[in-house]
DNA sequence: AAACAAACCTGTGCGC
DNA sequence: TGCGCACAGGTTTGTT
């Protein structure tokens, strides 16, 4: 579910409502949600522990804690950070809890009814050993920055479909499917062009449409789909799903040239959608 | 190397 | 109203 722009939503509302208060307790429900550790490793890593800092690559939230340890958290599809009064009761698949020192007290909480997220805490010093993917991830759009040079070097470092070279988050970390097809459109170049074959002009359009997507969805706070599944830290719901050209708007008219209606087709078992007459 | 498909789970929306 | 199927913002793994 979350992309970039939500995640950065709710790294900001963490950095407003978490950072400096201290961890007095953890309820670890569901152990899936910390498997790639224990249970014991994170109620141990998080009790009693500061959070100094938050920071994102691409989809990772990453905290830093005054005891050293870093703590990952990865939303994957259906997870969500929830900040509350402590003692409200909780939504279904609340699987950790973390119990803020404050007034008043308050609790951070990680839903995740699919439970494809996780929870890590861990060492930096290991980070190549016990969080490999961090050490592979490609640049950032947002927090390293991507100047159009760079940008064109990715593309021609090998032969893709864009789009899937766009989601590959080893090359470029962030995009989802919904700003990849909003940027793919935007910039009017298909989804099964071939990376190194687009033209210097599309180049162009392409990084200035990603750097504007993304840019403008941090802004509106992200995108909240009918199903309500992403909110931000104070349930808070995002905007930019009203800016969505493409994205869940298979047979409906284009609103670039008015003319032809959305298509939808499945790529590698992705949605994907855009303009037959825009894009090409 | 690139492109699929399947896997991991649960909830929801749709057609019948 | 109820049932079964398709599908969903992500990522990894295995197979052509």
């Amino acid at each position: 579910m979350p992309e970039l722009p939500e995640v950065e939503t709710v790294r900001r509302g963490l950095q407003v409502q978490v950072v400096g208060r201290r961890i007095t307790k953890v309820e670890v429900g569901r152990e899936r949600s910390v498997r790639r550790t224990s249970r014991a490793a994170v109620i141990d890593g998080l009790t009693g522990a500061t959070i100094t800092e938050v920071n994102r690559r691409g989809k990772y939230l990453l905290c830093t804690l005054d005891t050293g340890d870093h703590m990952m958290v990865h939303l994957r599809m259906s997870g969500r950070l929830l900040v509350a009064a402590a003692g409200t009761e909780r939504p279904p698949h609340t699987h950790v809890v973390l119990h803020l020192v404050g007034e008043p007290a308050q609790e951070l909480w990680f839903v995740d009814p699919r439970t494809f997220g996780e929870v890590v805490v861990f060492d930096p010093l290991n980070v190549a050993v016990e969080m490999p993917e961090l050490a592979k991830m490609g640049v950032d759009p947002i927090a390293d920055g991507l100047d159009r040079a760079q940008f064109a070097r990715l593309l021609r470092s090998r032969s893709r479909q864009i789009k899937a070279l766009l989601l590959d988050q080893h090359v470029i970390a962030g995009i989802g499917n919904i700003y990849c097809d909003e940027a793919l459109h935007l910039a009017g170049v298909r989804w099964d062009r071939r990376s190194d074959a687009v033209t210097p002009r599309e180049i162009t359009r392409l990084h200035a449409a990603i750097m504007q997507v993304l840019g403008d969805a941090i802004e509106a706070g992200g995108s909240t789909l009918a199903d309500t599944q992403y909110v931000g830290l104070d349930g808070e719901r995002g905007w930019f799903q009203l800016h969505h050209r493409v994205y869940d708007r298979a047979g409906q008219r284009c609103l670039t040239c008015g003319k032809a209606d959305i298509v939808k087709v499945a790529v590698a078992g992705r949605g994907t959608h855009y303009c037959p007459r825009c894009q090409s």
